[in-house]
RNA sequence: GGCGAGGUAGCUCAGCUGGUUAGAGCAUCGGAUUCAUAACCCGAAGGUCGGCAGUUCAAGUCUGCUCCUCGCUACCA
């Protein structure tokens, strides 16, 4: 698709429990925006939609947590969120939201005709259902002891406390969150997607057609998905908050958010056209438009499998790339807002961005550091060192500096007006200096159009570099001091600041994109309107008229102070230290030691996760006796598992137990531990285990045995 | 364990179908300069291209093995 019709741009739906970070920005975002920018200065016809996810059971989750309604919850963040990307400078031309009625209508449509059309398949399941209550539990209603770290309060898809992806099935002791009693197994019948018909067509269109111009990453990604075998993926759920299933009978169950979310993009869509009297339908349905989803690695299978899949059996258009980016970290650890190692945009918006701060210039200052070190091929580390320094000394250095050194000298050599280019007198640097301008706006167009942002926004400073350079060797300030004696030079210095002064201009386009509040103030200076950054105009000498009086220079840039930047730095440790201990005491003194940071942030914060009241009897079924390790070896194939002999005193046991990652086999052997001993033996590996050894956590999540003080003899009950 | 993506100067990254002394920006050091937010300009130093073997006249660039990081996945009592 050389030159499409039109541009449908999407940026990842940001879930609405809580505040997003500077690492969303930077891995879909701000790439979307800048990407966007370009497109709109080229006078395409572009639309960029985004919005909150609203649905899922994170949010009547984080609402039970707070106290309130799920519909409050989202009420209170999409407002924030939506207000944090416009600080930032994300045009979104909608930033709208799933629970608005025309997209509950857009994703119902939506499964109807895939219903209808037969390319969904319904199946019956066992699945938990709180009798009390009255209703199937999905995966985080239900809570019970994490079978891989013993954490007490895992939730049914995920352990919070070792990050480990669970299923309802798995977790011990099982108990609704809504009733507090232990929930029956139930059949109930769902809705799915059989990817597994697809597999030829997302072969041939990923792998044969994309293989070479989507990012390697993401192609990889996908042929590992493909390759492992796809299978039919549930399309509903039972749940009350979400989008109800648009079949006869099927009350109380919903749409499952991984399905509804990304037909959000669609009624976004459908939103815009009404609010602007266009009409959608070109920008899902023609094959000239050309769709781009931006988003982050953690979204690749929905975005580059399973939404597809949708798309081309509901009619639609498939996107021509979907640019994901890896993770940012930050200072060299994982971002986790729940663990408290991150930046919300929040947080920057009010230590930088209010006008007492640095206003919009700090919003472009944010923009030109992460796209600097867009984690577009890999993962990259976000450090308020380097962006003091990419800051300081690249953007305000060499760009900001150059437009500064233009204008100042225009005022004092020049009289305050754009001097006239006298053409007779043009040498050798003039002619390469306007090559150089011709040549970025070639190396922006061909890095932004292969969503190489980092590049191109490199030749924007690159290009300032050189003017720099250009404006060294001709010394302006030097032959101004001759002038007396030869008044002819003034033609020279009016020849040097003439294309200084073009050039400014230039690099107003080219920065637009990723600097937009900085080029605004420019074009401020500059006393020109905004279609002056049309990209057409970009090359071009004649974008100040000669004569033409110019304002009077302002800084672009403030200065960020040493201390500025290390009271950052502090606060980043006071924040850690601070969630650190409400993690502790919420969580039974322990902490995540690295809960995914995605996931992590999907979800909440764990609660106390105080297990039922039980009785004695309760209590005397389980037989724990103390055991000594006599041998210990790692189990083949797997990361987690010690394959440990245990002298229980009158038998020798073998029990798996996944504590691989803590202890190294030879350190142990020899230790006296605790057995459940009258557990039902388990398989793991092709291994018979007999028991299980008792662990407790620390505050980084490492694991400790429990055992007597003193050594006493193996077989020994404990109670 | 399987799969995927990476591992190139202190830092962030370029290096296409193998071919002169492996490049850029920042940081560092030295010099020059003052129009400019001590910025700009010139110069220097800095890499056995993760490791080992192989193919080749020639490998950062191809093949095999291996180590490390990140992600997905399996295992998880």
């Amino acid at each position: 698709m050389n030159q499409p019709k039109r541009y449908l741009i999407t940026a990842a739906l940001p879930y609405a429990n809580g505040l997003k970070h500077i690492g969303h920005l930077a891995g879909a975002y701000l790439p979307a925006d800048i990407y966007v920018r370009y497109l709109r200065a080229q006078q395409r016809d572009v639309v960029f939609v985004c919005g909150s996810d609203e649905h899922g059971t994170a949010i009547p989750i984080q609402a039970m947590k707070e106290g309130t309604t799920a519909q409050a919850i989202i009420d209170k963040y999409h407002p924030i969120i939506q207000q944090n990307f416009a600080d930032l400078g994300i045009s979104f031309d909608i930033y709208h939201r799933t629970s608005a009625p025309i997209h509950h209508e857009t994703a119902r449509e939506f499964f109807d005709v895939l219903n209808k059309n037969g390319d969904l398949e319904t199946r019956e399941t066992e699945q938990y259902y709180d009798e009390q209550a009255q209703t199937f539990l999905a995966d985080r209603y239900i809570k019970g002891t994490c079978p891989n770290c013993g954490n007490p309060g895992a939730y049914g898809d995920q352990c919070e406390k070792c990050g480990t992806s669970l299923s309802p099935d798995e977790l011990i002791n099982p108990v609704s969150t809504l009733s507090g009693n232990a929930p029956v197994k139930k059949a109930t019948t769902h809705w799915y997607l059989p990817l597994n018909r697809h597999e030829e067509f997302l072969r041939g269109w990923i792998l044969k057609e994309h293989g070479e111009d989507w990012r390697p990453s993401v192609v990889g990604q996908c042929k590992s998905w493909i390759d492992g075998g796809l299978q039919p993926r549930a399309v509903t759920r039972d749940l009350d908050w979400g989008i109800k299933v648009p079949v006869e009978g099927a009350d109380g169950k919903v749409l499952y958010v991984w399905f509804d979310a990304p037909i959000g993009y669609i009624s976004a869509t459908k939103q815009w056209a009404l609010d602007n009297g266009k009409n959608w339908e070109p920008y899902w349905n023609d094959e000239e438009t050309k769709l781009v989803h931006f988003i982050g690695k953690d979204n690749i299978v929905f975005h580059c499998i399973i939404f597809p899949a949708m798309l081309k059996l509901h009619g639609n258009i498939l996107p021509e790339n979907v640019p994901a980016n890896e993770f940012l970290n930050l200072e060299g650890d994982k971002m986790s807002t729940s663990r408290g190692w991150s930046i919300e945009m929040e947080d920057y918006i009010n230590d930088w961005i209010k006008p007492e701060n640095g206003g919009g210039a700090m919003a472009d200052a944010l923009r030109y550091y992460l796209t600097s070190i867009a984690p577009e091929s890999k993962d990259s580390d976000f450090t308020w060192k380097g962006f003091q320094q990419a800051y300081t000394s690249e953007l305000v250095s060499v760009f900001a500096n150059f437009v500064n050194r233009a204008f100042v000298l225009m005022h004092k050599l020049c009289g305050g007006k754009v001097p006239v280019f006298h053409n007779d007198l043009i040498d050798d640097q003039d002619k390469q200096l306007i090559e150089e301008i011709k040549a970025t706006k070639e190396k922006i167009e061909t890095a932004i159009e292969q969503y190489r942002f980092r590049e191109a926004q490199f030749e924007v400073i690159d290009l300032a570099r050189k003017a720099n350079k250009y404006m060294q060797d001709k010394e302006p300030w030097i032959l101004a001091k001759s002038l007396a004696e030869k008044p002819e030079l003034q033609k020279q210095i009016d020849n040097c600041l003439h294309l200084c002064l073009q050039l400014t201009a230039n690099l107003a386009i080219f920065a637009n994109p990723f600097l937009p509040f900085t080029v605004q103030k420019m074009l401020h200076m500059m006393k020109v309107v905004d279609k002056m950054l049309s990209w057409d105009n970009a090359g071009s000498l004649k974008l100040l008229s000669v004569g033409y009086t110019l304002r009077a220079p302002e800084l672009l840039f403030r200065k960020i102070e040493d201390s500025e930047i290390a009271a950052q730095i502090e606060k980043l440790h006071a924040r850690l230290a601070k969630a650190q201990a409400a993690l502790a005491a919420t969580s039974g003194g322990a902490a995540p030691a690295a809960a995914p940071a995605e996931k992590a942030d999907k979800s909440a914060k764990p609660e106390a996760a105080a297990k039922a009241e039980i009785q004695y009897d309760d209590f005397a079924k389980l037989d724990l006796r103390t055991g000594t390790i006599l041998s210990a070896e790692k189990v083949e194939k797997a990361d987690k598992l010690l394959k440990l002999q245990v002298d229980l005193g009158t038998e020798t046991r073998t029990i798996v137990s996944g504590i691989a990652m803590h202890y190294q086999p030879d350190q142990i052997v020899g230790k006296q531990v605790v057995v459940v001993t009258n557990l039902a033996s388990r398989k793991m590996r092709g291994i018979e285990s007999q028991g299980m050894i008792l662990m407790a956590e620390d505050a980084s999540g490492k694991l400790h045995f429990v055992n007597p003080e003193e050594k006493i003899n193996p077989g020994a009950g404990v109670s």
